[in-house]
DNA sequence: TTGTATGCGTTATCAA
DNA sequence: TTGATAACGCATACAA
């Protein structure tokens, strides 16, 4: 006597050779029926789809992606310190676009605990996933390898890093553009408000405007840094900071629009007016900074498309449509001159129309 | 002559024999090593991790997961008009918590597009996840079936959905101690700026300020319903209309943070101060409820722990020590009272101390 | 065009 | 305690 020969898998779910015995065919024309239906006559065709339509079928992913060692999975890293507005903005373009090729991404936040890195070098080996976006400026490495030599295609968004395609924008320019206007606005004393030391876009754009305020273009203008590590707190901590310095800048250039709202809100507190007092520069052109008072300048960058441009970088590459090499490509800012900025004290005449 | 013996697997990373073969041992041993190590003995596991660390072995994940039946990913289902500041903050609870049992979390935006509904459906009946998070408040469905009929473990955050654990606040009682609050500070006309119709929240809070105002306590006061997405738009919008309206209500209930602060921007704009013309009253507690002006009297809503908990109810029903069943758990909400609220016009007596 | 049969890499069962 | 081996469910090379 045969043991009897059940028609489910273990979890109860249809398998293949299920659809197969119900349309009366082979599993392997299930499989072509499904994967590519040109290959397949089509009245056997039908006669799959509908079985697949009566069991319910859904191929076994694992399975799947055992067999062809592709997951459709991508790994996002991130850094909890990313503003929640930019990085929302920028998930949200590579979300869009991953799902029109049908990928998924998947979350891995880095500085959740020390384990976290270790998992997401694993996830790179494991063959868990196809490909990965580095959001952090950082590489995850653990037991003395990083998640570079799992050697999948890897693309850094708003950060180059050797060994990986990367999506920058001209943020050591646009930041420079900033300074420029504030200068012609008649500033001479500047401050700059930082990201964390050792944050890639804080190096580039603390490099770029060193270059402009020692060039003949600044002559008699200056710089001062004043630690930040991007968050509104921290643009809070530094306005209190910036309260107690005499003289004070009359211009500050902030890494971000959430430390150009906490800096104003708290030098605003302490008597100051922006911008008749101190002019205000943030950064990112998150929606807050329409709402703030006063409406804040600012850098504008394309979050979403530089979340959308990373993604289809990399889905070119996995689809073998796009060279490999690390290449890299570089989105333009604009900036937003809004009510945080303008004339510096002192100097009578507006150079813009209220 | 035996064919040559490749001591690596397709994509040349090394496999389980590689590793029981460098160690001289059974590919049942690396295993039990790897997974169970107090079943092996100490000279054989040292051995093993040896071998482990000179290839650089890392485990595949499809084959684990096809032989296992689990993944450890979890499916989040989000739809993209969750508020940023909100959704993000729940988000990292999740991710913070699935990080402590190694689970990874994998993100479903609903609204993207068509296809993505049969995606994340799809995806529940592959076997690629052991369970899901909703963020979204609906079920994803598609071509007649649900994302809860593959029976896989679901977890409702701000939402009661049937069959699902459901992880949520108070909501309705919080709108209601504002709505009393309002009135204590001699409030009488009131307006609503709701969330979309046919939205979970506002449903429930719509409801329990229904109640509030057809019961006893609010006799005389009156309540006005005014559309809202909760975007900043929306509430700009809505902003708009209320500027147009004769007599107007003195103290507005808002289903969003940022749909009262876009409120308070345009109302602003268009001469009246807040709170001496309307009491404007938030909902979240997001981090920008602090700094725009006035700050914003809100309802907090424990962001990051609601995903947190969320996230625990999932994991400990996967593990098995958790009963299953859709018991719901309810976290507490607490008034922020800040400058945005305060006695209605005409009513002389200050009821808080600047 | 369709069917048969093998292998993907791992874990669990069973026997030693 | 350890080793040999049989699934897990699918896709493809090959044969028909």
């Amino acid at each position: 006597m045969t043991p009897p020969q059940p028609t489910r898998g273990r979890d109860g779910a249809p398998r293949i050779v299920d659809v197969a015995r119900h349309a009366g065919v082979s599993t392997a024309t299930v499989s072509r029926a499904l994967a590519t239906p040109g290959q397949v006559r089509p009245e056997l065709r039908e006669r799959v789809a509908a079985a697949v339509r009566a069991l319910g079928y859904t191929p076994n992913a694992a399975a799947r992606q055992l067999r062809g060692g592709r997951s459709r999975m991508i790994l996002v890293v991130t850094l909890k310190r990313w503003s929640a507005p930019f990085f929302s903005e920028v998930l949200r373009g590579i979300d869009h676009e991953l799902s029109l090729d049908g990928y998924s991404m998947i979350l891995g936040n880095l500085d959740l605990d020390r384990d976290r890195e270790r998992h997401v070098v694993d996830m790179m080996f494991s063959g868990h996933i196809d490909g990965a976006i580095a959001l952090s400026g950082i590489v995850a490495r653990s037991e003395g390898r990083t998640m570079l030599d799992a050697g999948l295609p890897v693309v850094s968004i708003c950060s180059a890093t050797a060994g990986t395609m990367a999506v920058l924008t001209d943020e050591g320019e646009s930041i420079v553009a900033a300074a420029r206007h504030l200068a012609g606005e008649g500033h001479r004393d500047f401050a700059y408000l930082s990201g964390p030391a050792g944050n890639y876009n804080d190096a580039v754009r603390a490099e770029a405007l060193a270059a402009f305020f020692a060039g003949p273009e600044a002559s008699g203008l200056r710089l001062r840094r004043i630690e930040g590590d991007f968050t509104t707190q921290s643009g809070a901590q530094a306005g209190a900071h910036f309260l107690t310095l005499d003289p004070r800048p009359t211009a500050v250039l902030c890494c971000s629009d959430e430390m150009a709202i906490g800096f104003m809100k708290v030098v605003q507190a302490g008597g100051l007016e922006v911008p008749r007092d101190v002019s205000v520069f943030g950064f990112d052109g998150i929606e807050f900074a329409d709402y703030c008072e006063p409406t804040l300048t600012t850098v504008r960058q394309p979050r979403f498309d530089l979340g959308r441009t990373g993604a289809r970088r990399l889905l070119d590459r996995l689809a073998g449509t796009a060279p490999s090499g690390d290449a890299h490509l570089i989105l333009r800012n604009e900036l937003s001159i809004r009510n945080s900025t303008g004339p510096a004290p002192g100097v009578g005449r507006a150079r813009r129309t209220a």
